[in-house]
RNA sequence: GCCUGGGUAGCUCAGUCGGUAGAGCAGCGCACUCGUAAUGCGCAGGUCAGGAGUUCGAAUCUCCUCUCAGGCUCCA
């Protein structure tokens, strides 16, 4: 039929509408609160403005701000109207690229003169940006060949470079590969966009820049160093409160904030960043998750070694550190004459001399090696970042040397044991990610990388979690598989990773005696669960915003006696405490009931208990646990507490678990 | 390493125009002896990150260094 076009929808049913209909149009008819709510359409998989014309026969669905993509289209319209603003307040700014990243976008620029952006800068560049909203300017989109584009941007080099990167894939060129858009807001602001966009910049509105940061243009240091701003924007205001209201979340759990506040660990100038020093409490948690670690790797059929923090450049060297790795190692210091020694920045060569301390069997193998092995890099100094990212960190760091034929078993056996490790730290949700070879800094043929990669590939998906790509994140000896694990506001942290190794065996001309009396080379596979004791002591922090589950607890139980005449009882209660295993002390230092309970509280220890006459008399305890919202129970008799904290303990479990309703914080 | 913003008592922070430093909490002492999230009073505590400069005079202005936060880059 002239004149009429045919559309299916997402629900299955078609729709017959006036040819040249659009997106928008077709969101209106379908209802006015859908049309309200659409920022682009999806048109037989590819999104497309509003204002598209739909084809004939197209299957159709209209995207809306409150979804995923929806709020992608609403951050990229934000970065333009952002960059409009910069463009009205610093004439003659060059911009270069303003791309959505998780829960906002950022764009960068070049000012004038070499200026520079201050966080003084945001409110006035939000109010320009309100006031473009205001205007409710249209979203235009033009195509054009590759020297009209040119010639739109003359003046802007970094679009310049965008456009000549027709062929290479760049993002904002069409896929043909001789034609780009540009979406037009105003006489005064075009950029150059892949699209699509909202109809308008009144569509826009709830939004906050967030900070100011220097960047380089196109992640090249030796490239120029641009301005960015960082934004978010949401389809609400309630939708950005809950966003802002994360982030304070984050704030509160904040590792570094609540190793400073529960008297865990601290990193004194004296010794230098990246450095740290656990204090008692700090020191407990760590000897408890070691202690476990140490169990658990004794029952999985590990071998304990040890090995010293420094040696002679020669292993090093052996190993292909010092070519590879050499910018993330100490420098080194000279002795003896002029032979130089480095602290270690891996374990792995140590080990690898103690498989070779001796002529191997096929029988000895799999040999897996463990060791909480100390290592040092020298980070850049930019990048330190409390527990997270130190120069002195703890690994938990294991060395698998197996036959070819033991791999994939080897291979799936080591996750199994790491996910049921971190899921007993309270750790549930996971994905794996894959990283294979870094172009231009790796060793070994393309065909060892390709095996290894693969053997990786066919254990991750064995394991049934989801699976990610890093291309090119690998090692220089080898891909890795690291597991991701999802803590308790949703972010993920990389934890454990499992490296396979073909080049080091071969280096160091490692070998084994196989069943045919010839020598093989035995291939390594690198683990470390915790990825180091110190970052997984701060994931373990945040996740449980420092309310440990009692069994890491450096303190697990305080004992407060209600007058001085309960003082010895209370004494009594803590060392009975101690005989059931559990560590307890006592606070009697005389102030009002209430502050020494507020103390035994904001501390975060999971069983406060209050003894007085009733008590002396009945052998019980007034019990106040963590996270109970309820009143505390009273009379509560001794033996019968102890039972269930231990029990509590020997489960892993947390104080809140067991809560009727669990209390804030 | 680079960009932006910081560094004042153990912690959180105030300190005006350049005129030699202040609070709360924590600590210590005394009094209070109290049944579930802050008792009162008192005392002590600072080379204002470090260094240099400008000035009659610098926490305050300038420069350099160290360090912290957020980014870039990198990564456990």
């Amino acid at each position: 039929m002239p004149g009429v076009i045919s559309v299916g929808l997402p629900d299955g049913s078609t729709r017959e509408l006036a040819e040249g209909t659009t997106a928008g149009e077709l969101a209106q008819s379908i209802g006015s609160r859908l049309a309200k709510a659409a920022v682009v359409a999806t048109v037989d998989g590819r999104e497309v403005d509003l204002e598209s014309p739909l084809p004939d026969g197209a299957k159709v669905s209209i995207v809306t701000a409150d979804s995923e993509a929806g709020r992608v289209v609403l951050r990229h319209s934000t970065a333009h109207v952002m960059a409009q603003a910069v463009r009205r307040l610093w004439p003659g700014a060059k911009y270069a690229i303003g791309p959505v990243i998780e829960n906002g976008f950022y764009y960068d620029f070049e000012l004038p003169g070499g200026a520079h952006f201050s966080d003084d800068d945001l409110p006035r560049i939000e109010a320009e940006m309100r006031a473009i909203i205001k205007e409710d300017q249209p979203f235009v989109r033009h195509e054009h060949d590759l020297e009209d584009g040119l010639d739109i941007f003359a003046d802007q080099p970094f679009k310049q470079e965008i456009i000549q990167a027709v062929g290479t894939g760049a993002d904002e060129v069409d896929a043909a590969g001789t034609v780009v858009s540009t979406y037009r807001n105003s006489d005064a602001f075009i950029d150059l966009c892949r699209g699509p966009h909202v109809p308008s910049t009144a569509r826009l509105g709830h939004f906050k820049l967030m900070r100011v940061a220097g960047a380089y243009w196109r992640g090249d240091e030796k490239r120029e160093q641009l301005q960015r701003i960082y934004g978010t924007a949401w389809e609400s205001e309630k939708a950005l409160a809950a966003y802002l209201h994360q982030l304070e979340e984050a704030e509160r759990r904040d590792h570094r904030k609540l190793g400073a506040e529960l008297d865990l660990f601290s990193f004194p100038e004296e010794i230098g960043s990246g450095l740290a020093v656990f204090h008692p409490k700090g020191g407990t948690i760590r000897r408890l998750m070691e202690e476990y670690s140490r169990q658990r790797h004794v029952e999985a059929g590990y071998d304990f070694v040890n090995s010293p923090h420094i040696t002679k450049s020669a292993l090093f060297e052996e190993s292909g550190h010092l070519d590879w790795f050499a910018d993330g190692m100490y420098p080194p210091m000279e002795l003896d004459g002029g032979t130089q020694y480095y602290l270690k920045p891996m374990n792995c060569p140590f080990h690898i001399l103690v498989y070779k301390s001796h002529q191997r069997s096929y029988r000895e193998l799999p040999m897996r090696l463990f060791e909480f092995g100390t290592v040092y890099r020298y980070e850049k100094s930019g990048v330190l970042q409390g527990l997270t990212r130190v120069r002195g960190m703890t690994q938990d760091d294991a060395h698998i040397f197996c036959t070819r034929e033991q791999m994939d078993t080897e291979l799936v056996r080591t996750l199994h044991f790491v996910l049921d490790l971190l899921r007993d730290y309270g750790l549930n949700e996971f994905y794996l990610e894959l990283s294979t070879k870094p172009p231009g800094k790796a060793v070994g043929s393309d065909d060892d990388w390709e095996v290894a990669t693969e053997a990786l590939r066919k254990t991750a998906l064995e394991m049934g979690l989801d699976l990610v790509m890093d291309e090119g994140g690998g090692a220089f000896y080898g891909p890795k598989i690291s597991v991701q694990a999802r803590d308790a506001i949703g972010r993920t942290w990389q934890m454990s990773t499992v490296q396979l190794d073909f080049q080091l065996p071969q280096r160091f001309g490692l070998e084994y005696v196989g069943a045919d009396n010839a020598r093989h080379r035995p291939i390594m596979i690198h683990r470390a669960l915790f990825g180091s004791v110190e970052r997984f002591m701060a994931v373990l922090i945040e996740h449980y915003a420092g309310a440990l589950p009692t069994w890491l607890s450096p303190e697990q139980v305080r004992v407060i006696p209600v007058t001085d005449a309960h003082a010895a009882y209370a004494q009594a209660v803590a060392d009975a405490c101690a005989v059931a295993g559990l560590r307890a002390t006592v606070d009697g230092s005389g102030e009002k009931l209430g502050a020494l309970i507020r103390r035994a509280k904001l501390a975060k220890i999971p069983y406060v208990l209050v003894v007085g006459d009733q008590d002396v008399a009945a052998e019980s305890v007034g019990v106040n646990r963590r996270g109970w919202a309820g009143k505390p129970e009273h009379g509560v008799a001794l033996d019968d507490l102890l039972a269930e904290v231990t029990a509590e303990v020997a489960r892993k479990g947390l104080p809140e678990d067991r809560a009727p309703e669990a209390a804030p914080g």
